[in-house]
DNA sequence: TCAATACTTAACCCCATGGTTAAGTATCAA
DNA sequence: TTGATACTTAACCATGGGGTTAAGTATTGA
């Protein structure tokens, strides 16, 4: 079961490791998240195929979803996956945001119920 | 100069997508924090020479450090540039704490400053 | 029905990766 | 000084990843 989430993290970094797969992610990020394939692969200058290899691995990773309507095919974001990436990446947070855990002490307190992900500005006021 | 920070999140990510090279970090990170080449290498089932080649991977995405002394390497780790990747996927953080930005609205009203990064149980409470 | 469109699959290349064993280089201890 | 220890490098191997071109399969529109 521990052997499943590695084989998970295997994936989705090994798929975030890929220049044009992030900039794949990018942009269903940013547009209507729901691009047909060619769109998608419009901007690129790799061939067709290569896209698609790239759209398996992804969606290999669980990080995008397809569906088929006639003859194209809509592409979405499909990013919880990368919670898991995060999981385990803030078991090294720490290091870079020691003196932030006295204000996550705070908010522990203050919210009750858990404490948020979604800061403005992360790291600049470290200075390490 | 965006050029450079993908060539720094492709190692940064390839060196996250070796199970070893994690189970490596993750070993720096729970004992002291330095230990050397052999020790580091002992609980593993492969050879010098792999472990070897992994920590030249994690040492070229900059994320651990050798010091030598004697005939001894110490390695260190040196998680920084991890934040790095975290930033990366931060900009996918909303799909899966949409309803936890309220609570992050609410921790920049109360502390000023900033908000932390140190959640304990981050995604349960979101089911979509 | 037939051609264009949209995607997929197949077959191939090259080279990077993760592993091996064997040999090489310092350093330490006796 | 000599042998063990600690690490490194070299040489090799098999596999997989990212790319290509070419061929294949649905669908759609005329």
């Amino acid at each position: 079961m521990v052997k499943y989430q590695e084989a998970e993290l295997n994936d989705i970094f090994s798929a975030l490791a890929d220049p044009t797969r992030r900039a794949l992610l990018a942009r269903l990020e940013e547009d209507d998240d729901a691009l047909s394939v060619s769109e998608l692969a419009a901007p690129f200058d790799v061939s067709l195929p290569a896209v698609m290899k790239h759209l398996n691995v992804l969606s290999g990773a669980g990080l995008i979803a397809r569906q088929k309507t006639g003859r194209t095919v809509r592409v979405r974001l499909q990013p919880e996956k990368m919670a898991h990436a995060m999981e385990w990446l803030r078991r090294y947070e720490r290091f870079w945001t020691d003196r932030l855990d006295r204000l996550a002490a705070f908010v522990e307190n203050a919210a009750q119920n858990e404490t948020p992900t979604h800061p403005a500005t992360p790291q600049d006021q470290e200075d390490r």
